[in-house]
DNA sequence: TCTGGGGTCCTAGGACCC
DNA sequence: TCTGGGGTCCTAGGACCC
């Protein structure tokens, strides 16, 4: 039989934290999105003070100070590093692992011979807090979509210890039964108003409805998502992953932008770090999108603008792609407006080395490749952002806010931690 | 009165995920 | 004052083709 499992880092972020600073261990501890925005992680502490996912942080700033919770800027640099060294260890439980995102991890238990699954995934478990210092999940089903459920109840349940088996059918469909039908991964707020609409409130509901009456409702995804809750695997595991579709960099602005050279910048910055991006990725792009808009959450007329430019050629080359940028914005800029945000999109990558010629108006790639070469040599070994092309702007007052970021323990040397000892 | 059939490709928008 | 970023997949509709 099919076994999944999917190991989770519990409050991942915030955990990462807690690593390196044993002071936050027992505290409520939240990390904030890109620009202090925020709260994108919190400790079952600072949940159970109301704090919500995506709660805004201007929100529940003073809430925060007469609670003593801590808040951090996000540290992605920290949090991928510990991400990989723990899928490291994923790989001593099963030779089968596919990486889902920064904390979460399918792997495949299938023909394990008669072992103990749930006692396997609890050496898992030890292990990788052994190891690592982070506390996981475990979830354990026959298909994804229940080993997620599984998952949600190995978080739920505190009783069950962190790892909850969904392999065995009547058990199951009890728990299942008790499952809201918006905790099933693949059911967002729409689906579940329509869900709603049919009396089909919980996992065991869903899982008992028509295929036909599914695809109807929710096209072929949900009948899919009711296969898969019937224990009939749909979805497979990606121990590869699929080559990416699209490559993006957008941010807000610390503060509104109101004028065109500003916007240049900022733009022509973000495009700048897309190309990164794409070299590191092996990748290239023909076609770029550039948008920029208002806020919503702002008084004032509101404009949204978005132009996509096609290239003769697909490239990574940073200067190439500035110029397309940089005739996007101009082509589409209007004053008047105060904007908070922009972005740059690549879409339809191809791989870089299979890139076609065009017959006329070629790059000089000889020229090309000895320019940024040597531009990403200076910033691998003095750090990103050394060395910039003028256009992406050095002062940045629009640049995202980090105001309280940890410090990257495990990937930079001067940010290493100090231990001082008495004697 | 009556106006074919069957494709492909592209884009925009919706929905969902972490 | 202050509300994240980066992906995937699906569908519908239009343009275009023979």
């Amino acid at each position: 039989m099919t076994v999944f499992a999917l190991v989770d880092g519990n409050s991942f972020y915030c955990s990462c934290e807690r690593v390196f600073d044993p002071r936050l261990v027992g505290r409520p501890v939240i990390v904030l999105s890109n620009n202090d925005g925020c709260a994108v992680a919190r400790t079952p502490e600072a949940k159970a003070l109301g704090i919500r996912m995506g709660h805004p942080f201007f929100l529940i700033r003073d809430l925060c100070r007469d609670h003593g919770v801590a808040v951090l800027s996000s540290n992605y640099t920290l949090y991928g590093d510990l991400s990989a060294r723990m899928n490291e260890v994923y790989g001593l439980f099963s030779p089968h692992v596919e990486v889902y995102s920064i904390d979460e991890s399918f792997l495949d238990l299938s023909g394990m011979g008669g072992r103990d699954l749930a006692a396997h995934a609890r050496e898992l478990r030890a292990t990788v807090r052994q190891w690592t210092g982070i506390p996981t999940c475990v979830g354990l089903g026959p298909t994804k979509v229940l080993a997620k459920l599984a998952n949600w109840l190995a978080k739920h349940a505190p009783e069950l210890g962190g790892v909850c088996d969904l392999t065995d059918p009547p058990r199951r469909l009890e728990a299942m039964a008790r499952i809201p039908v918006a905790e099933v991964w693949g059911v967002g707020p729409a689906s579940v108003a329509k869900l709603d609409g049919i009396g089909c409130r919980t996992a065991a509901d869903l899982a008992g409805l028509d295929h036909a009456l599914a695809r109807r409702l929710l096209t072929v995804v949900g009948e899919r998502i009711v296969y898969e809750l019937q224990g009939l695997p749909c979805l497979e595991l990606e121990e590869v992953a699929p080559q990416r579709k699209g490559c993006a960099v957008t941010r807000m602005f610390s503060r509104r932008v109101d004028d065109l050279p500003t916007m240049l910048e900022a733009v022509a910055a973000h495009t700048t770090r897309l190309a990164e991006k794409l070299r590191h990725h092996g990748l290239a792009t023909d076609v770029l999108t550039v948008f920029f808009h208002t806020s919503t959450h702002d008084q004032g007329p509101q404009h949204g603008a978005q132009r996509t430019v096609h290239l003769i050629e697909a490239t990574n080359d940073t200067l190439a792609l500035l110029s397309a940028a940089r005739a996007a914005v101009e082509a589409i800029w209007r004053e008047g407006f105060r904007y908070s945000k922009a972005g740059v999109m690549g879409v339809g990558l191809i791989r870089a080395e299979e890139a076609q010629r065009p017959l006329f108006g070629a790059l000089d790639r000889e020229r090309s490749a000895r320019l940024i070469g040597a531009l990403d040599a200076v910033n691998a070994r003095w750090g990103r952002g050394t060395l910039v092309p003028a256009a992406a702007g050095l002062k940045r007052p629009w640049a995202t806010r980090f105001e309280r970021r940890s410090p990257r323990y495990t990937t930079r040397l001067d940010e290493l931690p100090v231990a001082r000892a008495r004697g």
